[in-house]
DNA sequence: CTGTTAGCGCATTCAA
DNA sequence: TTGAATGCGCTAACAG
């Protein structure tokens, strides 16, 4: 492998210039640093990361840490952060951890502690006291997308305002009976997404006098979606209208309330959130939340935070956007 | 941040020694490592991954290159990579390269030099002589998922033989008017998996007798299937059967035949490739290839390299599997 | 089995 | 503007 001195041997100087001539810092002639550059190029010269990064502390890398990768919103976040993050030089070393506890343990303690990145960024990652100290322990900037974390730097939708936009939706057609699909009766204590979705639900209702929300607890996934609307759909009093608490679910309502024979939106109204891709081939009215945008700003967050820009807490709110494509509609009277 | 000699301090014995009780290399007596390990731990150390790889020339860590992330084969393997990968203690590098030239080749010829990685997994990846070049002079052991590289060591499942299952079950069920949606003719000509799967296609048709085989390339979106089987089935003679190289496109196509009032199977039947697991919500019969298996495979290949072993070119083979849940149909008479 | 020593490849002092 | 020297934190010989 080619290093420093056989640029510098090649271009008549020293390590120290071609150094300098290279990154750009500390002075150079303009004449040495075409000849460093020319010589550099030639012998097909990349800087060692290792070397680079134990001389100066900066490893030019950033640390994502996702609890899924195979799932929509996650993938596409992740692909707006690569998009940014590339642009300016930067890798991005990928962490995904699951449930398992012992696995956790040695992502938050282990992976991320070994100096290997200059800052990390969070999608949708519920983390415990633990696991937010260890993360700011690591000395790093931070952004947590998704989330509201107290103990964290954030970028992050409303959700609470997410719920109620997508009830007020229905409410303005005339529903007064609806159920919503999303976080169980746990989860809506505590300050989660699906949680908050849940809370503007049940707030948004209150204020307009409906007092007894019904909510199906689910997974998030189609299934959990198709299996709880299944249950809202054939119990006693049905509802004429359906949140859930993402796209995925609300595809699963929309195919479970077609298995029952039921219209959509004749019968049952349904909105999701998300923006999906695969949204519009159902005709899915969603609360659009610009996966891919996220991933974008939540790069350039912390590459300004790497630039020396101290952020503040709750860095920012992330646009969201009612997208109406026709699986809502006025309430058959 | 504490480093080696804190512990070595904290244990009472020597930086070296510290180095061999962590790292299991070398010596150590059970009663020094035990004390290591213990103020290792108390002192929370973990070992600089700049400059333990700058000493020993190995970085624990894996580059993963993908042409897409938001796409669901491709963020599903990525998830298996992970899963096998994280569980040996390496890191994941990602990178993403899109058709942009200049993009790509900043990938390749700097972020994937930077000996960051101990090696590396393409995904799906087509590269042209000099990116292939590029790979093979990091000098470090490189996997291809999908696609039959002949530059380098691959794992792929055999795609002409999924073209082939894929008609040999429609002619199986009495097709013989049959439309491939997938590589255009361009393509086709190449190794890649679209080209191998059409191949397979017009190979099976031919053996049976029909040298017509009607090709309507698209794009592996939902849309491009769905724009490509409006084409086929609007056609003036119409097929029976309809093979897409991928799920997505099979889905599309099945969204397109239901928008034209066909009705799947009974007016048309439709088979894909992949098992994406949006497929058994459309009762898509397809060939299953496994993919967040492939991703471990590949991660276990690619560990087994760095063990040691000299794997040889076309390292295997993977599985497929034609999953029949209903959407084919033997011919109407 | 353990400690001492000498780098790994580069960035940054400090002098010139 | 440039070069020589030093050290980033760790590992691998080598001696003991």
């Amino acid at each position: 492998m080619v290093g420093i001195d056989d640029v510098a041997r090649a271009a008549g100087v020293s390590t120290a210039t071609v150094s300098r001539a290279l990154s750009g810092r500390g002075p150079v002639s303009t004449a040495t640093r075409e000849r460093v550059l020319v010589a550099a190029e030639e012998l097909g010269y990349v800087v060692s990361a290792a070397a680079s990064s134990l001389a100066t502390g900066r490893a030019r890398a950033v640390g994502v840490v996702v609890p899924f990768l195979d799932r929509w919103f996650f993938s596409t976040v992740l692909a707006g952060i690569s998009d940014a993050l590339v642009r300016e030089g930067y890798d991005i070393t990928l962490y995904s951890v699951s449930g398992d506890p012992v696995e956790r343990h040695r992502v938050f303690d282990d992976h991320l502690r070994r100096r290997r990145i200059d800052a990390v960024i969070t999608i949708a990652l519920e983390l415990d006291a633990e696991e937010s100290a260890s993360l700011r322990g690591l000395g790093v900037p931070i952004v947590a997308i998704a989330g509201p974390n107290p103990l964290l730097t954030t970028l992050t939708v409303d959700d609470l305002a997410v719920g109620r936009l997508a009830t007020d939706h229905l409410l303005a057609l005339g529903h007064r009976h609806l159920v919503h699909i999303g976080a169980d009766a746990a989860t809506a204590a505590g300050s989660t997404v699906p949680g908050l979705r849940r809370r503007g639900f049940v707030e948004q209702l209150a204020a307009a006098g409906i007092t007894d929300a019904v909510v199906e607890p689910a997974d998030f996934t189609i299934e959990g979606g198709s299996a709880a609307a299944t249950r809202a759909l054939t119990a006693a009093n049905p509802p004429t209208a359906l949140f859930a608490a993402s796209d995925e679910m609300a595809i699963g309502a929309i195919l479970a309330a077609r298995e029952l024979g039921l219209r959509v939106p004749e019968d049952v109204s349904i909105v999701g959130v998300d923006g999906h891709e695969l949204g519009r081939w159902f005709s899915l009215t969603t609360v659009d939340q610009f996966a891919r945008g996220q991933g974008g700003r939540a790069a350039e967050a912390v590459l300004a935070a790497l630039d020396g820009a101290e952020p503040g807490r709750g860095l920012g709110t992330l646009p969201f956007e009612l997208v109406d494509r026709g699986s809502t509609a006025a309430m058959a009277r």
